[in-house]
DNA sequence: ATCGGTGCAAATCCTTTGCATTTCC
DNA sequence: GGAAATGCAAAGGATTTGCACCGAT
């Protein structure tokens, strides 16, 4: 059975209070502050199952960023700086996103991502 | 200035005539049916200034693969055998993913991504 | 007391880079 | 002839794994 584990609360806690996406590296380094003997191989171990567990979610860019909120929303991700943002006003009434069923198989989930410059960047 | 070479052209023409989304590793074993002395760098650098001219695409995965279909189309992802399937029909209606400007910075582009079980692997 | 989780270091996998050589213009 | 592209091998970065020890149940 699974075991609750200091390391595990404290990665959950951490995803859940923060909205910038980190990368697996930035999560060793922020819990670190807290948990300074954790190990890189906890964290990536932990990120997994929380991750099979659906408590957070994997955004699979070429390295992986986690989000700690697994409801349905889009990403914009700022190609100059690397951030990424939340964007929740997805398209509603978009009858493809509603679907379970294609002619390619069936749908379990959906992501969509933007690409382009944030506000920041932008000035 | 750039420069044609044989490489570069068979490169794209593969990309250009299959619609399995292949892997770079993928691309360099197929080409390397013709072109028996090339090397991954090559592909890899190949792949990447294609991708720059945007004459194909590349779909950010933690594994990368690319696209030798430009047009805007999304992916169906089949989470158990890993193969990537082409959806046009995506919404046309969906008014987010038409404009240019949101909240939080300018939109280049957008990649859906769906996922799932595709009917081979339902049966 | 058990056995799942951790930390460490080494291994693995994908991709990039430095450099000598080749080849396109 | 000269710059750009290639092939090779080595390096780099992200992630996973083997193993001995630790600690939750």
């Amino acid at each position: 059975m699974e075991r609750q584990t200091y390391q595990k609360k404290i990665i959950l806690e951490y995803l859940k209070s923060v909205c910038c996406h980190p990368s697996a590296e930035t999560v060793y380094s922020e819990v670190k502050k807290k948990l300074p003997s954790i190990s890189r191989a906890t964290v990536y171990r932990v990120l997994k199952s929380l991750k099979e567990k659906k408590e957070i979610q994997e955004i699979p860019t070429q390295v992986s960023r986690y989000d700690g909120d697994t409801t349905s929303h889009a990403h914009f991700v700022c190609e100059k700086c690397n951030k990424i943002f939340d964007i929740f006003k997805i398209c509603q009434e978009c009858k493809i996103l509603k679907r379970k069923k294609t002619k390619v198989g069936e749908i379990k989930s959906y992501r969509i991502h933007f690409y382009g410059i944030c506000k920041k960047c932008l000035r």
